[in-house]
DNA sequence: CTACCTTACGAAGGACGTAATTATT
DNA sequence: AATAATTACGTCCTTCGTAAGGTAG
């Protein structure tokens, strides 16, 4: 099985058509038509069905394995190419909006900049699968993310990317001041059928929640697709519902908020990175991101 | 990055040498070089240090994408071909020694060969990390595998393959009869500084039990490397050290048990296999497992 | 001097493009 | 009929093997 076949064979099954893809691909119509031909009598199975295109069932099967391999290709050339380049002039940090707010990111990038004084630095926001996709492609160099996890930590990845814990810091649900359970520590099944704020680009997706619950329920009453914080807590702290965030960024006056008893939840921030070549700027960023 | 360069490299990477891994790939010294040059150049780095031969930096970064992929490769064609190829009249089942000995294994061939009386069948012992990988290959149709778990299952697989719990059962310490701490229930790390047999073919490594109760200690008194367990029973019974087995094979008279109180453990059978196409008989016998 | 890797060069095979063909809607 | 994939065929380019050329131990 040769990579370029499969680089082709997906394209053709997302645009599922042969002409797009040779579109895209910069090739003609026959040369794709011939590159599956190849690969399906390489495999002696069918792949597609045609006319309209579909993948078949082994086709189906196929996909489930090329897209994570053309990823670590991808991801073996960027980590083996950066092993060489000259360290680079510019550094491209992607960060999940709430690792973002509650990192010290800002202060890392300033010490960065004090030591590499001519460095363009670049920061753009992500969201999580994507953030590791981007890493091992090296469009970005490294990415802070977010997210929920129980104690005993997996840290899981699926992508041929390292994630390092930086910080693993105590969730609380934020309530309206005055709120009557405010004070109190709580179940966080108790809260299932409660009213919750959709904020998935913010906050921990209410997805995340029901899976560390173990419960349906958080259903959203409300669905907020911003990307700032002060916004969403706006938001809780007029009632339209509750939300979860990490007690680092609950100075805020307006809302109070519980600690949850039942299960042991934290907000941990990730920095994810390929096996960094030292002396990169990279690497100098996560040194001090770590030192935190 | 072709998939065929990369297994030059790492064929020529594995014996150090380019003449050798020529004769082992079927090229000739020429062509070798050729493709690490043209490797080489694609990523416009230096890979192998010739003599000797070595991999550079770089070239040991890729090493470690390259394995995978093209693990991952054989098994994108045996998931693939799989789907295609009639029914095969062979299967070969791998299993771990404890899970072949704890497991219904037997009883669930004796079903198999019921419902497919033509059907040859195949039974190798195989260690945990070997099996997935033979998996993934083809080289085997199914595993059997064993392992201690906490109770939170991460069911971690670095390998394509998908595994199924089949069971969890508590896991006991083995005692000689009359031993002192017969019929108590020990903490785990209590016991770092016994005498204990490491017998890592048929009963958990030391090396896993050390990970699970973190602490160092649980050196081994006594090393069993053969893969039978009235062996090892024999072995506990008389003295010569600790050992941890599920309760299950524990009906031998001549030792008695103590449970663990801390930490959580099982003892756990998981089944490895691919994406199974239905009515295989990798799909038949797998069903018959798991529904025990 | 002798392994062993690299480079040069020619031949064979593979892959792509153009263009004609077939099939599906 | 029109749209879209396949097949046919010629050309070019890649890749291999043979053989000569370096180079380090």
């Amino acid at each position: 099985v040769e990579a370029q076949l499969l680089r082709t064979f997906v394209a053709v099954a997302r645009l599922a058509s042969f002409s797009a893809a040779a579109a895209e691909l910069g090739y003609t119509q026959a040369a794709v038509s011939q590159q599956i031909a190849a690969l399906e009598s390489d495999l002696k199975t069918q792949l597609l069905n045609r006319r309209p295109v579909t993948p078949t069932e082994a086709g189906t099967r196929l996909l489930e394995h090329a897209e994570p391999i053309l990823l670590r290709l991808d991801a073996a050339r960027t980590d083996v190419t950066r092993m060489t380049k000259t360290p680079a002039a510019k550094i491209v940090v992607g960060v999940t909006p709430l690792a973002g707010a509650t990192s010290g990111l800002a202060a890392a990038l300033a010490e960065l900049r004090n030591r590499m004084p001519r460095l363009a630095i670049a920061v753009r926001t992500a969201n999580r699968a994507e953030a590791a996709i981007a890493v091992a492609r090296g469009e970005l160099d490294l990415a802070l993310t977010d997210g929920l996890t129980a104690p005993g930590d997996p840290l899981p990845e699926s992508v041929p990317v390292t994630a390092t814990g930086l910080s693993e810091k105590p969730v609380r649900i934020v309530l309206p001041r005055h709120h009557p359970l405010a004070g109190r520590a709580v179940g966080l099944t108790d809260l299932a059928d409660a009213r919750w704020i959709a904020a998935d680009n913010v906050a921990p997706p209410l997805k995340e929640i029901r899976r560390h619950a173990a419960t349906d329920g958080f259903k959203p009453a409300l669905r907020y697709t911003g990307e700032d914080i002060t916004t969403l807590i706006n938001l809780a702290a007029e009632g339209h519902g509750l939300t979860l965030l990490p007690e680092s960024v609950l100075s805020d006056g307006r809302v109070t908020s519980v600690a949850i008893a039942q299960p042991r939840l934290s907000h941990r921030i990730e920095l994810i990175h390929t096996s960094l070549p030292k002396r990169s700027p990279a690497a100098t960023l996560a040194a001090i991101l770590s030192e935190r």
